[in-house]
RNA sequence: GUGAAUGUAGCUCAGUUGGUUAGAGCGCCAGAUUGUGGUUCUGGAGGUCGCCGGUUCGAAACCGGUCUUUCACCCCA
């Protein structure tokens, strides 16, 4: 056999049955995004590489893909870097452009390039395939979708509450049973400084974002191995096996945090956030963990994460507030919040839990089938009408045996098929067959609407 | 980036301690049925056993490398 062709790791084809249920759920988010007043905005697929280097920490860096530069770029490399062989020194030489690796960032170089032109708050959301060089796992793909929303240039915490009403929305509408997760940066910030460890504010939230994965005693030994004190180890303690309601904690959290200025302000920004919520119809359950603590590091308030209830797979959607996005970019004061939805997640839950509902996979109504050139000709005459009238219709291109055509019909799932031949031409009529019943019968053209609907 | 498993027909998978011509089910094509699909019956096509190299008289099977997919870690949607 010859060589079969093949796509990159970790990238998939979509096939039509796939790409409907794809844009059913694209279809469904962009509808509550748009009934909030977010308006679609698009980027490029490759940034200049100093956009995106530096935003994503160590770890985010070596997951960039680079795209070479064009031309004999290596005549134009430094020949000592080249002799070394040492390949990060050489990729900044080589290099000037990287496919984006989330949505977010390049939104911040958006605004700040185009601040002149938009008016604050500035609500979008951005539909768009991001890249990843990570190695492909279950639920993790290098080219995936996000759908962001997010707000610049507004402190209101508002903002955060409409982001909950919107996740909320999009998957009652989905019909996936979810648990958002709610926590604070400040509030992980304050912990860090009680315990006298404040400048290892990223090490203590990677470690205790693991307690529901790995337990208590892992965490704490990770936590001893990056080397925190046992004495700050021991007063994390309480901390991490808070319970009750998110309100109970709250109490508590707010006395442990007494002492600390951001730890209260964050206590104070998740009460406000939580009483809005309780006063409105929020059906989805909003949890505090003060275990989410999320990688991205430019997060400065608020966190969230969305988990399937039914499905084990990672969290669906997440984001939080970044005080500072734009200022790496030269805008200062500008604060954001945002959230981003996985798609391909949820599109994996959707499939997983068989969640669409019958007529998204419904393409053509009603195929006619083609006799001849004459015959075909009349069909595509009726076929026309029958379009104006908003059905969707599709005519057999070629006058191939009736087995063939029928078979392409009932392969394609299509509920209706018309016969119109000599016979029928003659006397006005169509025949049509209910392909799931398999009866048939004739009609005037103008009551196949009726038959069908 | 680290550790492990996997790869045989379009798909899902058999294939004995290394032994002659590599199988099944589903799908596909054709016929039974020249204006009737989805059911049934009959026949047919389709494989350099992921790729490269090695061991052997002989390799789908054993060994090495490489790529793919999957799983765990790191990290993350």
């Amino acid at each position: 056999m010859a060589q079969k062709p093949s796509i990159p790791k970790g990238t998939r084809d979509f096939s039509p049955a796939e790409m409907v249920r794809r844009n059913y759920i694209f279809d469904s988010i962009k509808e509550v995004f748009q009934r909030y007043g977010y308006m679609p905005i698009e980027t490029p697929a490759m940034e200049n590489l100093d956009t995106l280097l530096g935003k994503y920490g160590d770890e985010g860096d070596k997951l960039l893909f680079k795209i070479l530069n064009s031309g004999d770029f290596l005549r134009k490399a430094d020949e000592s870097l080249l002799a070394r062989k040492d390949s990060n020194a050489i990729a900044g030489q080589i290099s000037e452009k990287g496919l984006r690796y989330d949505l977010t960032v390049p939104f911040a170089r958006f605004v700040v390039q185009h601040q002149n032109e938009l008016s604050f708050p500035f609500k979008r959301y951005q539909i768009q395939p991001v890249w990843r060089a990570d190695r492909p796992q279950k639920g993790r793909y290098r080219e995936f979708f996000q759908c962001d929303v997010d707000v610049v240039g507004s402190d209101s915490l508002f903002n955060e509450v409409e982001l909950i009403q919107i996740v909320d929305e999009v998957f009652q509408k989905l019909g996936i049973r979810v648990v958002i997760k709610l926590n604070n940066r400040k509030v992980l910030a304050g912990i860090a400084e009680i315990i006298g460890e404040a400048s290892r504010l990223t090490d203590i939230t990677v470690a205790i974002d693991k307690l529901e994965k790995i337990g208590l005693e892992k965490v704490n030994s990770e936590l001893s191995e990056k080397g925190l004190s046992d004495e700050a180890i021991e007063k994390l303690q309480p901390i991490l096996s808070l319970s009750g309601s998110n309100a109970e904690k709250l109490v508590k959290l707010g006395e442990i945090l007494a002492e600390s200025e951001v730890g209260t302000k964050g206590v104070d920004e998740l009460n406000e956030v939580l009483t809005i919520i309780d006063a409105l119809n929020v059906e989805t359950g909003v949890e505090l963990d003060l275990t989410l603590a999320r990688g991205l590091n430019y997060y400065t308030g608020a966190i969230f994460e969305v988990k399937a209830i039914d499905v084990e797979i990672g969290s669906i959607t997440g984001g939080g507030r970044y005080d500072d996005l734009t200022g790496i970019f030269g805008l200062k004061d500008v604060s954001g919040v945002g959230i981003s939805f996985g798609a391909d997640r949820i599109f994996d839950v959707m499939n997983q839990l068989e969640l669409y509902p019958p007529e998204v996979t419904v393409t053509t109504q009603l195929m006619f089938v083609n006799f001849g050139p004459k015959e075909g000709a009349h069909c595509l005459k009726l076929a026309g009408d029958l379009r104006k009238s908003g059905l969707k219709v599709e005519v057999y291109p070629d006058s191939a045996k009736m087995k063939k055509q029928m078979t392409y019909a009932n392969k394609k799932n299509i509920g209706f098929v018309a016969l119109v031949g000599e016979e029928e031409i003659n006397n006005g009529v169509v025949t049509i067959k209910n392909m799931e019943t398999g009866e048939q019968k004739s009609v005037k053209p103008e009551e196949i609407t009726s038959v069908i609907g």
